[in-house]
DNA sequence: AAAAAGACAGACAGACCTGTCTATTTACAT
DNA sequence: ATGTAAATAGACAGGTCTGTCTGTCTTTTT
């Protein structure tokens, strides 16, 4: 039971946080809506700060599984699976329940954020980027680095896009960019 | 005397706003940190809400009047006036007072944002996306909105990423990506 | 110079938030 | 069955926040 109630706890926290911000919910809501004793979340979690981290890493493990579940498939090229991370965010902005990157959501909450919140924004960031630089690679283009940085770009801008506007073709948009940008890099293969 | 308070206020809590996040600030913070008595605040400003909303429309005209200075020029073509952006973001971002897009900050600190909010935050971001679509026109591409589109994208990912991670060369990988899908455009042209 | 308006200084109410503490109940293991 | 560990319920302290209120001082106007 108490592996269930831990993630229990994270679970409701997560989803709250996400979907009201982090400093927008209180402790207390969070005890409520888990149905939890106050004193055995904090059991779990010494600080709202530790809840905050694992909320984070949770949902960078969430995103990330998701991601790789998306652009899997044997018969797909590096450039294939390229777009299709492309594809999956697609899928990610037409969800009614989004309401942005909670990592770029936390690191505007946080502007002076305590390291381990930081870190915990900018794991994501680097995962993501070493995931498109992989491909990158794979493909044989010859400056990965350079093309990935620039799709991870496209992708956090056309999410921030997302939830600012309500443009519904966000992600469309991103993925025609991307695509010229994939075509270019090719022209310069190893 | 008025107006010079109303605009010290403002000045003072806009700088506040934006070092420190509008929630982390408090009134107490700005009374005492632009010298004022609080009751002089909220005779300018009803509510922090109110002084919120006049921050980003500020910031708004900063950021237009910054932009608009730096792409004039008569003799400048429509293509290096897009590209001109790309050097006043990175002139931005190389500020080491930069704090990321007071917009999309404010955007995701306010996850549930009173409708002004919200409203000030898309103003710019609508204000951004015609400045290009004009630019793209003039060059005489086919499908303007688009490229404007991927640009405002594009700079929206350079600006977060900065923030994120400390890369010092973001801007430069972001017009690299603008330099080749305004050429791509150029292609159909009208 | 006197009167009126504007600005300052800071106390205060009421709400909310984090984190702690105690007392009670439930569940389990021996 | 009984003792132990875990979970619940909720009061509480200490702090912070917004927004209001009251007096005092300064400036301007007449």
């Amino acid at each position: 039971m108490t592996r269930n109630l831990r993630e229990h706890i994270l679970q409701t926290a997560s989803g709250l946080f996400y979907s009201q911000g982090i400093k927008a919910t209180g402790i207390d809501t969070i005890v409520k809506a888990s149905g939890v004793a106050k004193m055995s979340l904090y059991k779990y979690f010494p600080s709202k700060d530790d809840l905050v981290v694992a909320h984070l890493q949770r949902s960078k493990e969430v995103m990330l599984s998701f991601i790789n579940c998306g652009i899997a498939g044997e018969d797909k090229t590096a450039e294939q699976k390229l777009l299709a991370v492309f594809d999956v965010f697609a899928e990610i902005l037409a969800n009614p329940e989004f309401r942005g990157c909670p990592f770029i959501n936390a690191s505007a909450e946080f502007a002076d954020a305590p390291a381990p919140v930081r870190q915990a924004v900018a794991n994501f960031s680097e995962a993501l980027h070493k995931l498109l630089a992989d491909l990158a690679l794979q493909a044989g283009i010859a400056d990965a680095q350079q093309l990935a940085r620039q799709l991870s770009m496209l992708i956090t801008g056309a999410v921030v896009s997302k939830q600012i506007e309500k443009q519904p073709d966000t992600m469309r948009t991103a993925y025609i960019a991307a695509k010229i940008l994939i075509e270019q890099g090719a022209k310069t293969r190893i």
